[in-house]
DNA sequence: TTACTTCCTGTAGCCACTACAGGAGCAAGC
DNA sequence: GCTTGCTCCTGTAGTGGCTACAGGAAGTAA
């Protein structure tokens, strides 16, 4: 059995982020010391790995709990988890996209904006009238 | 003079966005009818759609009102913005690549998945030990 | 007058943490 | 046994940038 601190350094995850995600059930309570100290399994550190690794991809906690009770059942998840997984890869495809036109967008912008002119010619564009191209809209 | 509802319309920023940045400073307080209800002048809904595209640049709030300060003086601020703009641009620029090797990342994990097997080949590889090839850490 | 819409303030919720404060447990050295 | 210093505990509040109420007041059209 691990303190804490292990269970942290082991799996990744913060301290502070492991008795969180116990407060909020994503994962489960682990045993406990005479003393009140909270004491991890290998199995339990290895959860919390879990978790970390798909939240290091981008799945949201309420995904992750998904991911989770899929593997208690290991029947039929297959399907269910690569659904989940292309629509994420859907979203991240989107992101990027936004993120590649929003640069693009900051990139012309910015390009006019010369040292020691008086105006700022990115900042007078920004209040101008006349102005909406392939800056996409947020989130 | 406009209504909140007009210089939401005509600014692209929600209503209860325009009171919380009022709240936050971020933009001044306007002026207020008989009844105590906000009025907007032009300039006013120009400053707000002036903060509605810098948020669509991903410019933070923080960022924002040093833009705001800096149009008040007119001088030697583009230096400054440019700065803020290149600075902001390399952080884009970091997302999108973490966001490429998080997508490839995902893509490998769940190319093996196929539907109707038993145990799921993405979840196993998230459980196993051996694992770590370019995931990127969180932002 | 009545009905309806818009607006007001104030507060709480979202996500996924992170950062305290104030106290208790525990191990090593003297 | 006692002190020092570390780890750990609970509970609460803060982060960013909004969004969503509740409960009431103001304005407008028929």
């Amino acid at each position: 059995m691990f303190t804490i601190a292990k269970a942290s350094e082991q799996s990744g995850v913060n301290i502070e982020t492991i008795r969180y995600y116990e407060r909020e059930g994503v994962v489960p309570k682990p045993g406990r010391s005479a003393g009140g100290r909270r004491l991890y399994s290998a199995d339990e550190i290895a959860k919390l790995r879990f978790v970390r690794r798909c939240r290091d991809l981008g799945f949201p906690i309420s995904i992750i709990q998904t991911f989770l009770s899929l593997t208690k059942q290991s029947d039929r998840s297959c399907g269910e988890v690569k659904a989940m997984a292309e629509n994420h890869l859907g979203e991240i495809t989107a992101k990027i996209e936004n993120l590649v036109r929003l640069r693009e967008a900051l990139l012309s912008l910015s390009k006019n904006c010369d040292d020691g002119t008086a105006a700022c010619p990115m900042l007078e564009a920004l209040m101008k009238d006349g102005f909406r191209e392939g800056v996409p809209a947020r989130n």
